[in-house]
DNA sequence: GACGGAAAGTAAGCAGTGGTAACATCGCGC
DNA sequence: GCGCGATGTTACCACTGCTTACTTTCCGTC
């Protein structure tokens, strides 16, 4: 097709509809994007994007599917760089924090039920539960981790991290207006804390 | 005015109206909600409820306000019945979890940034925090908590206990479908790991 | 008790939304 | 080269939040 001439098929209609509202999303939440203005600023007509996403749920969570497989990549490189399984551990909860407080609201969007129809998600979030707990044995077959539950040690730490993550992406009184370097340092204190007790019988 | 005839005026639309968006957005959540549908159920024009609610914000920050007090009260409750600062702490983190397997959808609205003009409940948790931390002290002074920083002790409590009711709201696939027993025995495991820590260094 | 303004209701309408149906056009495989 | 499925388009529906202009009622003041 010529360059100037605007042709009848758009070519790439689904990809850069995802683009224009997963960046949408991410800079302005979920409530700033709508079809008809996708359409529009794809410069196509308002019932163009039902031929790609049947509706705004299905849309809603295929940019959820792409900022969940964002955020895992950002945890496999986390952990990448750690030694020892202790490490690794550590490096997943920070960058997981992290994330929360760079993108507020994708990281919503990711645990916003609506959007989730209860499938890739769920298994993306298991097998992370599952690499987690490997970790933990891991680490406590040498001996960095001492022997506990692995299966509740790792439940903990999650709702520790996702508390954090969520504590700053709900705006909590004492975490709003957090750097990510700061969440990083609070990550820390806080895994830490848990991880030496707080001492308590 | 006489019984049978309909009055011109309501009498008290504004309250009618609350509770029935409150019901219906523990129930359904917010999307569950319209003005005009909450008019109509009121039998009442679609245009009145506007003389009572700006906008349907103001609407959703009244029913989070209703929802906080609501959590606030059981709080309250919850720690009553401990003898000593330690039980009374404990016993607000369970309740805590406990509301939030509850009233998912009135936990999340509770904690979504759109419907807070971050006023009225952020004093509430800011309150709550202190109060955790004054426990905390009290808890150091009667020898039940050893001497770590008490701010960081209740920010990660916090951020556990939210953690935990998060994940259950959210839905997370080792969580979902968790009766609110459940849920309790849960809190009082994590809270339980993270009092006697993991024993990490 | 009359009365006048404020409070609380109404009808009508606007712009915008998600979604559907019927029709148009393109491009690829036979 | 043609036919069919994919991908567009136009026109529409029901619904939403919200506003404007008008009406009715209540209630305090004289």
């Amino acid at each position: 097709m010529s360059e100037g001439a605007k042709a009848y098929h758009h070519g790439n209609l689904r990809d850069t509809l995802l683009e224009a509202a997963f960046t949408l999303v991410d800079s302005g939440g979920v409530e700033a994007i709508s079809m008809r203005a996708l359409a529009r600023e794809a410069g196509v007509s308002s019932a163009a994007p039902f031929r790609h996403f049947p509706d705004k749920k299905v849309l809603l969570a295929a940019i959820a599917r792409k900022a969940a497989a964002e955020l895992e990549r950002k945890l496999e490189e986390a952990s990448a760089n750690g030694s020892d399984a202790l490490t690794q551990f550590r490096a997943m909860s920070v960058a997981y924090v992290r994330f929360a407080a760079e993108h507020p609201t994708l990281f919503d969007l990711i645990h916003s039920t609506e959007s989730v129809p209860a499938g890739f998600l769920g298994e993306l979030k298991d097998e992370r539960r599952l690499k987690l707990i490997a970790l933990i044995i891991e680490g406590q077959n040498a001996g960095l981790i001492p022997e506990a539950d692995p299966e509740l040690i790792a439940l903990t730490s999650e709702a520790l991290t996702h508390g954090l993550a969520r504590m700053i992406v709900d705006r909590h009184p004492r975490l709003r207006t957090l750097s990510s370097e700061e969440a990083r340092q609070l990550a820390l204190a806080a895994t830490h804390l848990l991880q030496t007790g707080i001492g308590l019988s």
